[in-house]
DNA sequence: CTTGTATAGGACATTTTGTTGCACAGCGAT
DNA sequence: ATCGCTGTGCAACAAAATGTCCTATACAAG
């Protein structure tokens, strides 16, 4: 447990980054600085140094709070394409329309020299695959895959390619991608086409 | 044509540039600046801030340097699952032992707010997806592979998936793990199993 | 040799970053 | 309401980093 906390303390907190968070995503790491969220936030700068003496906290923080579960239980009754659709549908809009999009390439290049930074990333594909890793399960006990496609493989497979192509390709996510996307695993997986 | 120029000019510019590189890789974007790069190479501070009066400069210039092509033209005398075997061996030894494996991600954060970064990744990945597609043309030209095979989309996810494991979920790319991609990107192929 | 150019070195100004002391205000407890 | 505790703001300050400029020197090209 840990103990209550003054509300101040937790307001401070939080008012700081929302705006580190925001200038993450607009001017990149780099612009986040004591002196950046200070004047963002009207937060004195002194306060700010108190609460993370070093600025890699606050960025880590910062990447923490972008990464920050979505909270949608994915669909598992099937069909695998109609349950695949829905759950990639979810990653895409998290990468078009979220923080995350911007945030994530960031915090990726952090995670090569900043363990935390690496422990964010790994906590939130682990959630993510997870999430897959349900779905081929569920379609398993239906008997719609048969029990030796190499799922693991395909969970990987399903969730590169959205990644690659937004965050290292710099390509566009649409509806028609996602669908060709979903027919070549449903393939791989050894499910009827449409 | 660039008119020729005074070696010596050249010569700083290399040295910096190398010693810019390495401090990427080992330190990060935040470690190259005109101090660090000038105490790594005795190269004086006022001299680095002629060639490079902006620090994004001379780090795109080291990302430049970093992404600079292999110039090892890929087999494509075939069958195809050799072929694709050999040039993503030549990609995953590229992420696992040249410096591009711990620069790339930087290059790919600074792309979000940089257009000159984003240039370097794009000319990167278009000469390594060009690679795999001459290998798909080859491949199709000698029958191995049906005309309605989505070739763009295999390419994609050919690449995308070592890519994604090593620089996002930060996984190894090992022999086995390849083989099994290859195994994988071949069946989509339509290619008979080995 | 001569002229033009690149570099080293240092002085200096400016900006950014980090530290500290103090007054004040909000919080929780009595 | 009052009191002690703690978080915050503010200002002054120290330290480090960044950026600019000038001069002497060394090298390059004709």
């Amino acid at each position: 447990m840990s103990k209550p906390q003054d509300p101040r303390l937790i307001a401070t907190r939080e008012a700081a980054l929302e705006a580190a968070q925001l200038i993450l995503q607009e001017e990149g790491v780099l612009a986040v600085t004591h002196a950046s969220v200070s004047e963002a936030t009207g937060i004195s700068r002194s306060t700010l140094y108190r609460h993370w003496p070093q600025i890699d906290r606050m960025r880590n923080d910062a990447f923490k709070r972008a990464a920050s579960p979505s909270n949608i239980p994915p669909a598992t009754d099937g069909p695998l394409r109609t349950d695949l659709t829905w759950v990639l549908g979810i990653l895409v809009s998290a990468l078009n329309d979220t923080p995350w999009g911007p945030i994530a390439p960031q915090v990726i290049a952090a995670a090569a020299t900043d363990q935390e930074a690496r422990t964010v990333i790994n906590d939130f594909m682990s959630e993510r695959i997870a999430y897959v890793d349900r779905i081929f399960d569920a379609a398993r006990s239906r008997g719609e895959i048969a029990p030796d496609v190499p799922v693991r493989n395909l969970i990987e497979m399903a969730i590169a390619v959205p990644y690659f192509r937004k965050l290292i390709a710099g390509l566009p996510l649409d509806q028609d991608w996602l669908e060709s996307h979903v027919d070549m695993i449903c393939q791989l997986a050894g499910v009827a086409d449409k």
